[in-house]
DNA sequence: TAATTGAGTTAGTCTATGCTAACTCCACGG
DNA sequence: CCGTGGAGTTAGCATAGACTAACTCAATTA
C-alpha cells in the first residue's frame, strides 16, 4: 500500500541525515522534524513493520533497500519542486517548505511536467 | 484562526454551487464532493459557527460577507494553480485535482510568484 | 556503587475528518 | 389522515497523526 504523507516525511528525514551524518538515531529525527520522540518512536515501528527501515544493535536506524529506493524517489520531487520554485524567484526557506508539502500530494504527471519545464528552462 | 483545509473545501463548494444555482443546500454540497449528510451537517455548522455562513429558514446555505471574501481568495488561489498547470501541458482533469490539492498548501508568496508567471508568459 | 541522564517505548489523550445507523421534521400523495 | 420519502441532525465509530506522562534500560559520572 502507498505511504502515509507522514510516513513518507519521515523516511525522508531520515534518507537526509544519513546522507549528513554516519549514524541516525529516532532523536535525531526528533529534533529535525520538531516532533516528540514517541511520534517518532511510532513512526519507524510503521516505517520497520513495512520494511523500508531497520533498527540495528545500537538502536541506529538505517534504511533497507527498498526504503532507500522509495526516500530517493521522494527526495527527487522534493528537489524537482524547489529548483522549480527557486527559479520563480521564491526564496530558499519558503520554497523548501511549498516543496515540501507539495511533493506528497501532486501527481506523478504534474511531477513530470514541472520537471520537463525545470530542466529545459 | 485559520480555516482548516477542510472547512476550505467545503466554503469552495458552496460558492462553487451558489454560482451555479440559485439555491444550495448540504444535500447539494455531498453530492457535489461525494461525502456523506452527516459531514457535511458537521462541516456546515462548524461554518455557520465561525461566521462564514448562514442557514435561511429553507435550510439553504449562503455565504456571510466575510464567507464570500474567503471564498473567492480560496478560488482565485484554484484557478490560477489550474491555469499553471494547463499551462504546463497537463489535462484538465489532473491540473484541477492537483490544484485542489495544493491551493490549500502553498504559501502566499508561492501562489504570488506562480500568478505572476501565468499573467506574463 | 549509587544516582543521573539519555534514548526508546508504552499507554492513553486530543483533534481533524471521514463514516453508518438511526432519529426528526416536513411535505406530498393516496 | 396516514404513510412514504427527502433533508438535516445526532450519536457513535474509525483512522491518521500529533502530544504528555511515565516506564525501561544502558551508560556515564560523582
Amino acid at each position: 500500500m502507498r505511504l502515509q504523507e507522514s510516513s513518507e516525511m519521515y523516511l525522508e528525514t531520515i534518507y537526509l541525515l544519513s546522507k549528513k551524518n554516519a549514524v541516525v538515531r529516532s532523536i535525531d529525527v526528533a529534533d529535525y522534524m520538531g516532533y516528540s520522540k514517541p511520534s517518532v518512536s511510532r513512526a519507524v515501528s510503521l516505517l520497520k513493520k513495512s520494511g523500508y527501515v531497520v533498527m540495528n544493535e545500537d538502536s541506529s536506524l538505517s534504511l533497507t533497500e527498498e526504503g532507500l529506493k522509495t526516500a530517493q524517489k521522494i527526495y527527487e520531487r522534493h528537489s524537482v519542486l524547489t529548483e522549480f520554485l527557486r527559479g520563480l524567484g521564491i526564496d530558499e526557506e519558503t520554497a523548501d517548505e511549498d516543496a515540501c508539502k507539495m511533493e506528497h500530494v501532486i501527481s506523478d504527471k504534474t511531477l513530470d511536467a514541472i520537471k520537463k519545464f525545470v530542466t529545459e528552462k
